[in-house]
DNA sequence: GACGCCGATAGGAAAATCTTATGAAAGATC
DNA sequence: GATCTTTCATAAGATTTTCCTATCGGCGTC
């Protein structure tokens, strides 16, 4: 047997509304045998009669005037469904579930919110920080449209642009600030603060450090950058901090920088999402707009020196 | 440009329940191309990408979520459609209205009422009091399923089932109790009280006493049965009811009856409805049920004698 | 790099829908 | 009261939609 239709509830309608075949059909842009046996399916399908066909004029029963209310009332939900659904595709970009690892939010978020409200205004903004593996993982559930944080990234299936390339820079008590710059080797000698187990940013400074993946000796973990450079300056050790934080997190701490001789520990910063995002061709635009704001910042906030 | 369809709608809530298309292809019992092509439909019609195919499984996208929400909506508001009619299709008869002239409305109708109920539990009863002439253009016009009225009715696309048929008694002040009886002619050279004018017993009155049209001198009018009795009643002149006011009316007024030589006036009282009504079969029951109470109560409440 | 899963695409078949032509019933008209 | 008109139903053929089978291509896995 054959299904009720969005059809079937169309053309009920237009023959509601105008209690005759003919008109009906013509307001629905077809012939009048063509409503005729579409009423007449629509009948067969519930089984009771909706219509009384008098010689003079189409007249409903009282079923039929039951069915022409709820019919009305559901062509309506899905005029505005359609309509919703319509004017929501047309804006480019709703809403942005964007996740940013730890080392960078507290840098350039604030900036980046703003930039983004200004370019799609009445976006939905849903930042969210953590570490790289969970924001692969809510990438790929799809809890997450976009993702900053450092390159590469092993998956495929996600696009990765690039937007910045920074250097490490040392963070040391302040009494050191004249002690000659060390290197990879010498840093190996000193008390290093690292970040805890699954930020990029640890791996990424031990990797510097201890290519051989030994662990040096004296490893002192904190959970933020904030938290390692006020241990600096408490004289306890010393420890590595990309760029881009240094303004933020060295302006009220007693402690000296050293930029590293080249080639220094450095780490490319990106911005992924899912090659089959829908709105890929969006995150391109936003990625663009996101790396014009950090080169612009760490830039600008680079002294002229050195 | 292709519609929205219902297809589509329960489709794409499969897949938005399934999160992949072969699944969600089987529970609606078609192939899995059907269905893809199906959803590409979808997403054309709306302008806007509904699903993110990864390789891995299918998930909506915002717009998809808010398309499914809404599409669910829908669909259980037809499946309650198809419910509500299929249901109240099943019971024969969900709703009367039914109506009555005014010269029987008064004697049957709490009968009627009672009958109905007992018959057809649940049933809705909507009686109306109106002339002939208004229940008939009801009818015609569908605001009435059904009416008992005096016969014989002329439009041909009624059907009407003869209940009684019964006679005229005149009512004349107590005082007269035992004058003689008169004729027709005799009639004429009394004070007639009839009924206003659209009522049907007025002409049938008026036929009898006046067949040449020519109105009877000393004519007056009441607007009911019960107020012209109470006008004989107070000598004012005497008046024609039928046969089955008789009990009502003269319950508690010092009138007389005189039941009139034969051939006397009569009247058929029947019950009429639409040819083409959908519950064509039932108001034909509905008439037999009628017709068995109208004749019970018109022969009880007549006295023995004759 | 072969295999398996998943969804897209192609081509032809089946079904639903539409149109034109025609029929039948009931009012309306003369 | 016979004819004309209106109105809806039915019939037959054309068109469109929908579906199925077969196959491809991407992607992840072993």
């Amino acid at each position: 047997m054959k299904d009720l239709s969005m059809r079937h509830l169309r053309y009920f309608d237009a023959l509601a509304r105008h209690g005759h075949f003919g008109r009906a059909a013509e307001d629905c842009t077809i012939s009048q045998p063509a409503l005729s046996t579409q009423i007449k399916d629509l009948e067969e399908i519930l089984g009771s009669q909706l219509v009384e066909r008098g010689g003079r004029q189409a007249r409903l029963t009282p079923l039929g005037e039951e069915f022409a209310g709820r019919a009305r009332a559901i062509l309506r939900a899905v005029d505005e469904l359609e309509t919703v659904i319509r004017v929501q595709g047309q804006q480019a970009l709703g809403r942005l579930r964007l996740g940013i690892i730890p080392t960078v939010a507290p840098y350039f978020l604030p900036d980046l919110m703003t930039a983004l409200q200004g370019r799609y205004p009445g976006i939905e903004l849903r930042p969210r920080e953590a570490i790289t593996q969970k924001l692969l993982d809510d990438l790929q559930e799809g809890r997450l449209d976009a993702a900053i944080l450092a390159l590469p990234v092993p998956d495929p299936g996600l696009v990765a642009l690039p937007l910045i390339e920074e250097e490490f820079v040392l963070v040391r008590p302040a009494a050191e600030a004249d002690h000659p710059v060390p290197n990879a080797e010498g840093l190996r000698t000193m008390r290093l603060l690292l970040l805890e187990e699954g930020h990029c940013f640890r791996e990424q400074a031990l990797a510097f450090c201890a290519p051989s993946m030994a662990a040096p000796r004296d490893l002192i973990e904190g959970s933020s950058l904030s938290t390692l450079v006020q241990m600096v300056s408490a004289g306890i050790g010393v420890t590595l901090v990309p760029d881009m934080a240094v303004p933020v997190e060295t302006r009220s701490a007693r402690v000296a920088i050293q930029r590293l001789a080249s080639p220094g520990p450095t780490r490319r910063i990106g911005m992924v999402w899912r090659k089959s995002s829908p709105i890929a061709s969006e995150l391109q635009d936003v990625a663009a707009l996101v790396g014009e704001i950090m080169r612009a910042r760490t830039i600008a906030s680079q002294p002229p020196t050195s």
